[in-house]
DNA sequence: AGTATGTGTATACGTTGTATACTACCGTGC
DNA sequence: GCACGGTAGTATACAACGTATACACATACT
Protein backbone atom coordinates (compact mmCIF):
# COMPACT_ATOMS: atom_id res chain seq x y z
CA UNK A 1 0.00 0.00 0.00
CA UNK A 2 1.45 2.89 -1.11
CA UNK A 3 -0.71 5.67 0.13
CA UNK A 4 -0.80 8.88 -1.74
CA UNK A 5 0.52 11.22 0.82
CA UNK A 6 3.87 8.93 1.35
CA UNK A 7 4.35 9.25 -2.44
CA UNK A 8 4.29 12.91 -2.02
CA UNK A 9 7.21 13.15 0.38
CA UNK A 10 9.65 15.67 -1.12
CA UNK A 11 12.14 14.79 -3.34
CA UNK A 12 14.66 17.60 -2.72
CA UNK A 13 18.32 16.80 -4.09
CA UNK A 14 21.01 16.81 -1.83
CA UNK A 15 24.74 16.53 -2.75
CA UNK A 16 26.44 13.08 -1.80
CA UNK A 17 22.70 11.78 -0.68
CA UNK A 18 19.66 10.42 -2.41
CA UNK A 19 16.69 12.75 -2.99
CA UNK A 20 14.19 12.83 -0.68
CA UNK A 21 16.20 10.47 1.83
CA UNK A 22 15.74 10.45 5.31
CA UNK A 23 18.79 11.71 7.88
CA UNK A 24 19.57 11.46 11.19
CA UNK A 25 19.13 15.37 11.61
CA UNK A 26 15.95 15.37 9.65
CA UNK A 27 14.50 12.53 12.04
CA UNK A 28 15.77 14.30 15.38
CA UNK A 29 14.37 18.12 14.34
CA UNK A 30 10.56 16.15 13.85
CA UNK A 31 10.95 14.41 17.02
CA UNK A 32 11.68 18.17 18.74
CA UNK A 33 9.37 19.68 16.97
CA UNK A 34 6.48 17.56 18.31
CA UNK A 35 8.05 17.63 21.63
CA UNK A 36 7.85 20.76 21.73
CA UNK A 37 4.34 21.06 20.36
CA UNK A 38 2.62 18.52 21.80
CA UNK A 39 4.83 17.26 25.00
CA UNK A 40 7.35 14.49 25.45
CA UNK A 41 4.25 12.25 26.02
CA UNK A 42 3.15 12.77 22.24
CA UNK A 43 6.33 11.64 20.80
CA UNK A 44 5.78 8.34 19.28
CA UNK A 45 7.54 6.63 16.54
CA UNK A 46 4.48 6.44 14.51
CA UNK A 47 3.27 10.42 14.91
CA UNK A 48 6.96 10.89 13.91
CA UNK A 49 7.04 8.83 10.89
CA UNK A 50 3.97 10.71 10.00
CA UNK A 51 5.32 14.27 10.27
CA UNK A 52 8.39 12.79 7.86
CA UNK A 53 5.68 11.11 5.69
CA UNK A 54 7.22 7.97 6.20
CA UNK A 55 6.62 4.53 7.46
CA UNK A 56 7.40 4.17 11.27
CA UNK A 57 10.31 1.55 10.78
CA UNK A 58 11.68 3.86 8.37
CA UNK A 59 12.82 5.49 11.71
CA UNK A 60 15.00 2.28 12.60
CA UNK A 61 17.27 2.65 9.97
CA UNK A 62 18.74 5.72 11.35
CA UNK A 63 18.38 5.03 15.53
CA UNK A 64 18.27 1.59 16.94
CA UNK A 65 14.87 2.15 19.06
CA UNK A 66 13.24 5.16 20.45
CA UNK A 67 15.32 5.84 23.44
CA UNK A 68 18.41 6.32 21.66
CA UNK A 69 16.48 8.96 19.50
CA UNK A 70 15.27 10.20 22.44
CA UNK A 71 18.42 10.46 24.17
CA UNK A 72 20.14 13.17 21.19
CA UNK A 73 17.58 15.52 21.89
CA UNK A 74 19.14 17.30 24.69
CA UNK A 75 22.47 17.23 22.71
CA UNK A 76 20.76 18.21 19.85
CA UNK A 77 19.02 21.63 21.75
CA UNK A 78 22.20 22.66 23.74
CA UNK A 79 23.80 22.96 20.13
CA UNK A 80 21.60 24.80 19.49
CA UNK A 81 22.75 27.33 22.27
CA UNK A 82 25.80 27.12 20.81
CA UNK A 83 26.00 28.16 17.23
CA UNK A 84 27.03 31.77 17.94
CA UNK A 85 30.02 32.35 18.79
CA UNK A 86 29.97 35.46 20.69
CA UNK A 87 33.58 37.20 21.86
CA UNK A 88 32.50 38.89 25.22
CA UNK A 89 36.32 40.27 26.14
CA UNK A 90 35.23 40.15 29.94
CA UNK A 91 35.24 36.51 31.66
CA UNK A 92 32.37 37.12 34.09
CA UNK A 93 30.30 38.71 30.78
CA UNK A 94 31.32 35.64 28.77
CA UNK A 95 30.34 33.39 31.60
CA UNK A 96 27.36 35.20 31.97
CA UNK A 97 26.24 34.94 28.28
CA UNK A 98 27.45 31.62 27.64
CA UNK A 99 25.08 30.07 30.23
CA UNK A 100 22.51 32.31 30.26
CA UNK A 101 22.30 31.48 26.75
CA UNK A 102 22.13 27.40 27.49
CA UNK A 103 19.40 28.45 29.87
CA UNK A 104 17.34 30.15 27.40
CA UNK A 105 17.68 27.11 24.76
CA UNK A 106 16.47 24.40 27.85
CA UNK A 107 13.35 27.02 28.47
CA UNK A 108 12.48 27.23 24.77
CA UNK A 109 12.17 23.14 24.89
CA UNK A 110 10.76 22.42 28.26
CA UNK A 111 9.37 19.08 26.72
CA UNK A 112 13.02 17.54 26.83
CA UNK A 113 13.12 18.30 30.77
CA UNK A 114 12.84 14.77 31.26
CA UNK A 115 15.29 13.74 28.82
CA UNK A 116 17.98 15.65 31.11
CA UNK A 117 17.09 12.98 33.73
CA UNK A 118 18.13 10.20 31.22
CA UNK A 119 21.88 8.71 31.90
CA UNK A 120 24.06 9.46 28.64
CA UNK A 121 22.32 11.42 26.16
CA UNK A 122 25.58 13.76 26.29
CA UNK A 123 27.39 13.63 23.39
CA UNK A 124 29.60 15.73 21.22
CA UNK A 125 27.68 19.38 21.64
CA UNK A 126 27.91 19.29 25.14
CA UNK A 127 31.40 18.16 25.79
CA UNK A 128 32.68 20.75 23.52
CA UNK A 129 30.63 23.69 25.96
CA UNK A 130 32.49 22.26 28.64
CA UNK A 131 35.65 22.32 26.65
CA UNK A 132 35.06 26.11 25.41
CA UNK A 133 34.10 27.14 28.73
CA UNK A 134 36.89 25.54 30.47
CA UNK A 135 39.47 27.05 28.13
CA UNK A 136 38.36 29.98 28.00
CA UNK A 137 38.75 30.27 31.79
CA UNK A 138 42.42 29.05 31.88
CA UNK A 139 43.41 31.48 29.53
CA UNK A 140 42.14 34.29 31.73
CA UNK A 141 44.66 33.03 34.44
CA UNK A 142 42.43 30.83 36.40
CA UNK A 143 43.59 27.82 37.85
CA UNK A 144 42.23 24.24 36.86
CA UNK A 145 41.19 24.11 40.53
CA UNK A 146 39.27 27.18 40.29
CA UNK A 147 37.97 26.59 36.89
CA UNK A 148 36.58 23.49 37.53
CA UNK A 149 34.59 24.66 41.11
CA UNK A 150 33.44 27.51 38.95
CA UNK A 151 32.22 25.23 36.30
CA UNK A 152 30.82 23.42 38.56
CA UNK A 153 28.59 26.05 40.29
CA UNK A 154 27.91 26.99 37.17
CA UNK A 155 26.68 24.69 35.56
CA UNK A 156 24.47 22.96 38.31
CA UNK A 157 22.87 26.45 39.41
CA UNK A 158 21.65 26.98 35.95
CA UNK A 159 20.57 23.25 35.31
CA UNK A 160 18.94 23.57 38.83
CA UNK A 161 16.97 26.79 37.85
CA UNK A 162 15.47 25.12 34.90
CA UNK A 163 14.82 22.14 36.82
CA UNK A 164 13.04 24.54 39.36
CA UNK A 165 10.71 26.14 37.20
CA UNK A 166 9.39 22.64 35.94
CA UNK A 167 9.43 21.16 39.26
CA UNK A 168 8.25 23.39 41.78
CA UNK A 169 5.20 24.42 39.33
CA UNK A 170 2.37 24.35 41.88
CA UNK A 171 -0.20 25.12 38.91
CA UNK A 172 -2.17 21.77 37.26
CA UNK A 173 -1.33 19.87 34.61
CA UNK A 174 -1.44 22.65 32.18
CA UNK A 175 -0.41 21.02 28.26
CA UNK A 176 1.24 23.80 26.51
CA UNK A 177 3.19 25.11 29.46
CA UNK A 178 3.17 28.96 30.04
CA UNK A 179 6.37 30.78 29.08
CA UNK A 180 8.21 33.48 30.45
CA UNK A 181 6.06 35.88 32.47
CA UNK A 182 3.20 34.11 32.34
CA UNK A 183 4.86 31.50 34.45
CA UNK A 184 5.60 33.78 36.51
CA UNK A 185 2.52 35.54 37.43
CA UNK A 186 0.94 32.34 37.64
CA UNK A 187 3.39 30.75 40.33
CA UNK A 188 3.37 33.99 42.19
CA UNK A 189 -0.95 33.52 42.64
CA UNK A 190 0.15 29.78 43.34
CA UNK A 191 2.12 30.33 46.47
CA UNK A 192 -0.10 33.55 47.55
CA UNK A 193 -3.03 31.06 47.43
CA UNK A 194 -1.54 29.01 50.05
CA UNK A 195 -2.89 28.52 53.36
CA UNK A 196 -1.69 31.47 55.29
CA UNK A 197 -0.94 29.20 58.76
CA UNK A 198 0.52 26.19 57.45
CA UNK A 199 3.13 28.59 54.92
CA UNK A 200 3.31 32.00 56.27
CA UNK A 201 6.90 32.35 55.23
CA UNK A 202 5.89 30.94 51.27
CA UNK A 203 3.53 32.97 51.31
CA UNK A 204 4.77 36.10 52.81
CA UNK A 205 7.65 35.56 50.17
CA UNK A 206 5.62 34.65 47.27
CA UNK A 207 6.04 37.63 45.05
CA UNK A 208 9.76 36.95 45.64
CA UNK A 209 9.85 33.06 45.11
CA UNK A 210 7.80 33.52 41.55
CA UNK A 211 10.79 36.20 40.89
CA UNK A 212 12.86 33.32 40.56
CA UNK A 213 11.59 31.95 37.34
CA UNK A 214 12.37 35.33 35.84
CA UNK A 215 15.12 35.88 33.18
CA UNK A 216 16.87 38.40 34.43
CA UNK A 217 16.61 37.05 38.21
CA UNK A 218 18.69 34.01 36.81
CA UNK A 219 21.49 36.17 35.17
CA UNK A 220 21.14 38.60 38.45
CA UNK A 221 22.26 35.33 40.77
CA UNK A 222 24.18 33.91 38.60
CA UNK A 223 26.30 36.49 37.79
CA UNK A 224 26.42 36.83 42.13
CA UNK A 225 27.36 32.83 41.72
CA UNK A 226 30.64 33.85 39.26
CA UNK A 227 31.70 36.90 41.11
CA UNK A 228 31.64 35.01 44.25
CA UNK A 229 33.31 31.93 43.35
CA UNK A 230 35.41 34.82 41.31
CA UNK A 231 36.55 36.66 44.19
CA UNK A 232 38.33 33.68 46.07
CA UNK A 233 40.15 32.60 42.73
CA UNK A 234 43.69 34.93 41.51
CA UNK A 235 43.17 35.72 38.42
CA UNK A 236 43.91 38.60 35.74
CA UNK B 1 -10.39 -16.20 37.32
CA UNK B 2 -9.10 -15.65 41.08
CA UNK B 3 -5.97 -17.20 40.39
CA UNK B 4 -3.95 -18.61 43.78
CA UNK B 5 -1.51 -15.61 44.19
CA UNK B 6 -3.80 -13.14 43.77
CA UNK B 7 -5.92 -14.67 46.26
CA UNK B 8 -2.87 -14.80 48.48
CA UNK B 9 -2.99 -10.81 48.93
CA UNK B 10 -1.98 -10.44 52.87
CA UNK B 11 -4.59 -10.14 55.34
CA UNK B 12 -3.04 -8.05 58.03
CA UNK B 13 -6.02 -5.93 59.58
CA UNK B 14 -5.32 -2.47 60.43
CA UNK B 15 -7.34 -0.17 62.07
CA UNK B 16 -10.62 1.98 60.40
CA UNK B 17 -9.98 0.12 57.08
CA UNK B 18 -10.58 -3.16 55.56
CA UNK B 19 -8.27 -5.94 55.71
CA UNK B 20 -5.50 -6.20 53.37
CA UNK B 21 -6.78 -3.43 51.49
CA UNK B 22 -4.95 -1.07 49.05
CA UNK B 23 -3.81 2.63 49.90
CA UNK B 24 -2.49 5.25 47.88
CA UNK B 25 1.07 5.11 50.05
CA UNK B 26 1.15 1.20 49.59
CA UNK B 27 0.98 1.85 46.13
CA UNK B 28 3.69 4.77 45.77
CA UNK B 29 5.92 2.63 47.65
CA UNK B 30 6.09 -0.38 45.50
CA UNK B 31 6.00 1.88 42.43
CA UNK B 32 9.05 3.38 43.77
CA UNK B 33 10.71 -0.09 44.37
CA UNK B 34 10.22 -0.89 40.91
CA UNK B 35 11.85 2.31 39.48
CA UNK B 36 14.20 1.86 41.82
CA UNK B 37 15.01 -1.64 40.62
CA UNK B 38 14.47 -1.63 37.09
CA UNK B 39 14.10 2.07 36.24
CA UNK B 40 11.17 4.02 35.21
CA UNK B 41 10.58 2.40 32.07
CA UNK B 42 9.62 -0.41 33.52
CA UNK B 43 7.23 0.78 35.85
CA UNK B 44 4.19 -0.33 34.00
CA UNK B 45 0.72 -0.92 35.80
CA UNK B 46 0.19 -4.30 34.92
CA UNK B 47 3.87 -5.05 36.70
CA UNK B 48 3.06 -2.84 39.56
CA UNK B 49 -0.66 -4.66 40.05
CA UNK B 50 1.15 -7.92 40.01
CA UNK B 51 4.15 -6.76 42.86
CA UNK B 52 0.87 -6.13 44.62
CA UNK B 53 -1.12 -9.57 44.13
CA UNK B 54 -3.99 -7.16 42.39
CA UNK B 55 -5.44 -6.50 39.34
CA UNK B 56 -4.27 -3.79 37.18
CA UNK B 57 -7.42 -2.36 37.26
CA UNK B 58 -7.24 -1.75 40.86
CA UNK B 59 -4.62 0.56 40.63
CA UNK B 60 -7.22 2.88 39.18
CA UNK B 61 -9.10 2.92 42.75
CA UNK B 62 -6.38 5.61 43.82
CA UNK B 63 -5.05 7.25 40.66
CA UNK B 64 -6.63 8.10 37.81
CA UNK B 65 -3.79 7.41 35.39
CA UNK B 66 -0.77 6.57 35.51
CA UNK B 67 1.09 9.99 34.92
CA UNK B 68 -0.91 11.24 38.22
CA UNK B 69 0.82 8.10 40.48
CA UNK B 70 4.16 9.00 38.67
CA UNK B 71 3.86 12.47 39.59
CA UNK B 72 3.58 11.61 43.54
CA UNK B 73 6.93 10.40 43.58
CA UNK B 74 9.35 12.80 43.86
CA UNK B 75 7.47 13.97 46.70
CA UNK B 76 7.54 10.15 48.39
CA UNK B 77 11.34 10.74 47.86
CA UNK B 78 11.51 14.57 49.01
CA UNK B 79 9.64 13.66 52.21
CA UNK B 80 12.05 10.58 53.35
CA UNK B 81 14.46 13.61 52.80
CA UNK B 82 12.89 15.66 55.74
CA UNK B 83 11.57 12.88 58.40
CA UNK B 84 14.98 13.16 60.67
CA UNK B 85 14.09 16.41 62.04
CA UNK B 86 17.55 17.36 62.96
CA UNK B 87 18.89 20.62 65.01
CA UNK B 88 21.97 21.90 64.40
CA UNK B 89 22.05 25.64 65.37
CA UNK B 90 24.59 27.22 63.36
CA UNK B 91 22.84 27.87 59.97
CA UNK B 92 24.81 27.31 57.63
CA UNK B 93 25.93 24.08 58.69
CA UNK B 94 21.90 23.08 59.23
CA UNK B 95 20.90 24.63 55.63
CA UNK B 96 24.47 22.43 54.79
CA UNK B 97 23.05 18.84 56.10
CA UNK B 98 19.39 20.17 54.72
CA UNK B 99 20.44 20.04 51.43
CA UNK B 100 22.60 17.59 51.69
CA UNK B 101 19.91 15.23 52.70
CA UNK B 102 17.80 16.07 49.92
CA UNK B 103 20.47 15.33 46.98
CA UNK B 104 21.45 11.97 49.26
CA UNK B 105 17.60 10.92 49.08
CA UNK B 106 17.32 11.74 45.38
CA UNK B 107 20.46 10.30 44.38
CA UNK B 108 19.41 6.88 46.29
CA UNK B 109 16.63 7.08 43.63
CA UNK B 110 18.36 7.82 40.49
CA UNK B 111 14.88 6.38 38.44
CA UNK B 112 12.74 9.33 39.00
CA UNK B 113 15.22 11.88 37.91
CA UNK B 114 13.20 12.40 34.78
CA UNK B 115 10.47 13.18 36.54
CA UNK B 116 11.33 15.98 38.47
CA UNK B 117 11.60 17.59 34.71
CA UNK B 118 7.38 16.86 35.01
CA UNK B 119 5.62 19.72 35.77
CA UNK B 120 3.52 20.01 38.76
CA UNK B 121 4.85 16.89 40.98
CA UNK B 122 5.02 19.14 43.65
CA UNK B 123 2.66 18.61 46.67
CA UNK B 124 2.90 19.26 50.69
CA UNK B 125 6.22 17.78 51.60
CA UNK B 126 8.05 19.41 49.29
CA UNK B 127 6.34 22.91 49.73
CA UNK B 128 6.84 21.95 53.53
CA UNK B 129 10.89 21.55 53.29
CA UNK B 130 10.75 25.12 51.76
CA UNK B 131 8.41 27.04 54.56
CA UNK B 132 11.19 25.24 56.80
CA UNK B 133 13.75 26.57 54.95
CA UNK B 134 12.65 29.92 54.62
CA UNK B 135 11.44 30.10 58.32
CA UNK B 136 14.78 28.80 59.11
CA UNK B 137 16.69 31.55 57.60
CA UNK B 138 13.86 34.67 58.69
CA UNK B 139 14.54 33.27 62.44
CA UNK B 140 18.39 34.20 61.99
CA UNK B 141 17.68 37.39 61.29
CA UNK B 142 18.58 37.49 57.53
CA UNK B 143 16.15 39.58 55.40
CA UNK B 144 13.08 38.19 52.98
CA UNK B 145 14.83 39.37 49.93
CA UNK B 146 18.36 37.64 51.05
CA UNK B 147 16.42 34.16 52.67
CA UNK B 148 15.05 33.68 49.20
CA UNK B 149 18.34 34.28 46.90
CA UNK B 150 20.23 31.84 49.43
CA UNK B 151 16.80 29.32 48.96
CA UNK B 152 17.15 29.92 45.40
CA UNK B 153 20.96 29.43 44.67
CA UNK B 154 21.31 26.46 47.50
CA UNK B 155 18.12 24.90 46.06
CA UNK B 156 19.15 25.42 42.07
CA UNK B 157 22.55 24.31 43.26
CA UNK B 158 21.75 21.42 44.78
CA UNK B 159 19.27 20.37 41.81
CA UNK B 160 21.76 20.82 39.09
CA UNK B 161 23.90 18.94 40.77
CA UNK B 162 22.16 15.88 41.16
CA UNK B 163 20.97 16.52 36.93
CA UNK B 164 24.37 16.50 36.20
CA UNK B 165 25.29 13.42 37.67
CA UNK B 166 22.69 11.80 35.26
CA UNK B 167 23.43 14.05 32.29
CA UNK B 168 26.93 14.52 32.29
CA UNK B 169 27.28 10.54 32.20
CA UNK B 170 29.40 9.83 29.38
CA UNK B 171 29.48 5.83 29.82
CA UNK B 172 26.85 4.05 27.74
CA UNK B 173 23.41 2.77 28.36
CA UNK B 174 24.10 1.13 31.94
CA UNK B 175 20.42 -0.03 33.85
CA UNK B 176 21.62 -0.41 37.01
CA UNK B 177 23.36 2.94 37.58
CA UNK B 178 26.43 2.64 39.56
CA UNK B 179 26.67 4.91 42.72
CA UNK B 180 28.68 7.49 44.20
CA UNK B 181 32.56 6.33 43.73
CA UNK B 182 32.07 3.60 41.39
CA UNK B 183 30.36 6.40 38.90
CA UNK B 184 33.11 8.64 40.08
CA UNK B 185 35.87 6.56 38.97
CA UNK B 186 34.14 5.78 36.14
CA UNK B 187 33.50 9.44 34.85
CA UNK B 188 37.01 9.85 35.48
CA UNK B 189 38.33 6.94 32.97
CA UNK B 190 35.28 8.47 30.69
CA UNK B 191 36.57 12.14 30.27
CA UNK B 192 40.64 10.96 30.75
CA UNK B 193 39.45 8.65 27.31
CA UNK B 194 38.40 11.63 24.92
CA UNK B 195 40.72 12.90 22.29
CA UNK B 196 43.71 14.80 23.78
CA UNK B 197 43.16 16.72 20.89
CA UNK B 198 40.18 17.93 20.57
CA UNK B 199 38.85 18.30 24.14
CA UNK B 200 42.34 18.92 25.91
CA UNK B 201 40.98 21.05 28.87
CA UNK B 202 38.75 18.34 29.42
CA UNK B 203 41.23 15.41 29.42
CA UNK B 204 43.78 17.45 31.59
CA UNK B 205 40.91 18.23 34.27
CA UNK B 206 39.08 14.92 33.89
CA UNK B 207 40.37 13.71 37.75
CA UNK B 208 38.78 17.38 39.37
CA UNK B 209 35.51 17.50 36.75
CA UNK B 210 34.42 13.56 37.88
CA UNK B 211 35.16 14.61 41.65
CA UNK B 212 31.83 16.42 41.17
CA UNK B 213 29.92 13.44 41.41
CA UNK B 214 31.62 12.85 44.69
CA UNK B 215 28.77 13.82 48.11
CA UNK B 216 32.15 15.21 49.64
CA UNK B 217 32.49 17.62 46.94
CA UNK B 218 28.79 18.62 46.64
CA UNK B 219 28.61 19.84 50.34
CA UNK B 220 32.39 21.46 49.96
CA UNK B 221 30.43 23.39 47.08
CA UNK B 222 27.64 23.81 48.45
CA UNK B 223 29.09 25.23 51.96
CA UNK B 224 30.87 27.33 49.55
CA UNK B 225 27.61 28.91 47.71
CA UNK B 226 26.10 29.24 51.10
CA UNK B 227 28.81 31.00 52.78
CA UNK B 228 29.43 33.40 49.97
CA UNK B 229 25.65 34.09 49.44
CA UNK B 230 25.51 34.98 53.62
CA UNK B 231 28.66 37.13 53.55
CA UNK B 232 26.36 39.97 51.95
CA UNK B 233 23.88 39.36 53.70
CA UNK B 234 23.63 40.86 57.05
CA UNK B 235 22.30 38.20 59.93
CA UNK B 236 22.87 37.37 63.72
C1' DA C 1 -32.28 -8.89 56.85
C1' DG C 2 -31.81 -5.59 53.04
C1' DT C 3 -29.68 -2.22 50.78
C1' DA C 4 -26.16 1.12 49.45
C1' DT C 5 -21.30 1.95 49.04
C1' DG C 6 -16.98 1.03 47.90
C1' DT C 7 -13.01 -2.23 46.61
C1' DG C 8 -11.10 -5.39 43.51
C1' DT C 9 -12.06 -8.43 39.06
C1' DA C 10 -12.93 -9.73 34.25
C1' DT C 11 -12.88 -8.54 29.79
C1' DA C 12 -12.07 -5.90 25.96
C1' DC C 13 -10.18 -2.28 22.82
C1' DG C 14 -7.16 0.90 20.65
C1' DT C 15 -2.12 2.19 20.60
C1' DT C 16 2.36 1.53 21.34
C1' DG C 17 7.40 -0.17 20.12
C1' DT C 18 9.59 -3.12 17.19
C1' DA C 19 10.92 -8.10 14.84
C1' DT C 20 10.72 -10.06 10.46
C1' DA C 21 10.28 -10.37 5.71
C1' DC C 22 9.51 -8.03 1.63
C1' DT C 23 10.17 -4.64 -2.40
C1' DA C 24 12.03 -1.06 -5.16
C1' DC C 25 15.55 1.82 -6.23
C1' DC C 26 20.31 3.52 -6.92
C1' DG C 27 25.32 3.45 -8.03
C1' DT C 28 28.65 0.46 -9.71
C1' DG C 29 30.68 -3.19 -12.52
C1' DC C 30 30.70 -4.77 -17.25
C1' DG D 1 22.79 -0.26 -21.79
C1' DC D 2 22.28 -3.63 -18.21
C1' DA D 3 22.39 -7.07 -14.75
C1' DC D 4 23.14 -6.81 -9.80
C1' DG D 5 24.02 -6.23 -4.94
C1' DG D 6 23.38 -3.16 -1.21
C1' DT D 7 20.59 0.11 0.92
C1' DA D 8 16.23 2.80 2.09
C1' DG D 9 11.73 2.36 2.91
C1' DT D 10 7.39 -0.78 3.18
C1' DA D 11 4.08 -4.29 4.79
C1' DT D 12 2.61 -7.12 8.15
C1' DA D 13 2.38 -8.96 12.55
C1' DC D 14 2.63 -9.41 17.58
C1' DA D 15 3.21 -8.87 22.47
C1' DA D 16 2.65 -5.51 25.88
C1' DC D 17 0.77 -1.28 27.29
C1' DG D 18 -2.88 2.12 29.46
C1' DT D 19 -7.42 2.18 30.53
C1' DA D 20 -12.97 2.14 29.60
C1' DT D 21 -16.74 -0.56 30.95
C1' DA D 22 -19.35 -3.82 33.36
C1' DC D 23 -19.48 -6.82 36.99
C1' DA D 24 -19.00 -9.43 41.79
C1' DC D 25 -18.35 -9.41 46.27
C1' DA D 26 -17.53 -7.56 51.01
C1' DT D 27 -18.49 -4.44 54.34
C1' DA D 28 -21.26 -0.64 56.88
C1' DC D 29 -25.77 1.34 57.80
C1' DT D 30 -30.72 0.99 58.41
Amino acid sequence: MRSPELAARKRTKEPGRRAGQLSRLEIQRAALRIVDVAGLAELTVRRLAQSLHVTPMAIYRYFPNKAALEATLVDLVVSDSAVTAHDTPELRLWLLHTFARMRHALCRHPGIMPLLGTASHSSGNALAIVEQVLGRMRSHGIGSEDATRLFYRATAFTLGSVVMMDSASLAHFVKPRPVQDELRRQQRHGFAALPKTEFPQVVAASAALADCYSGKRFEQELLGVIDDTLQAAPHS
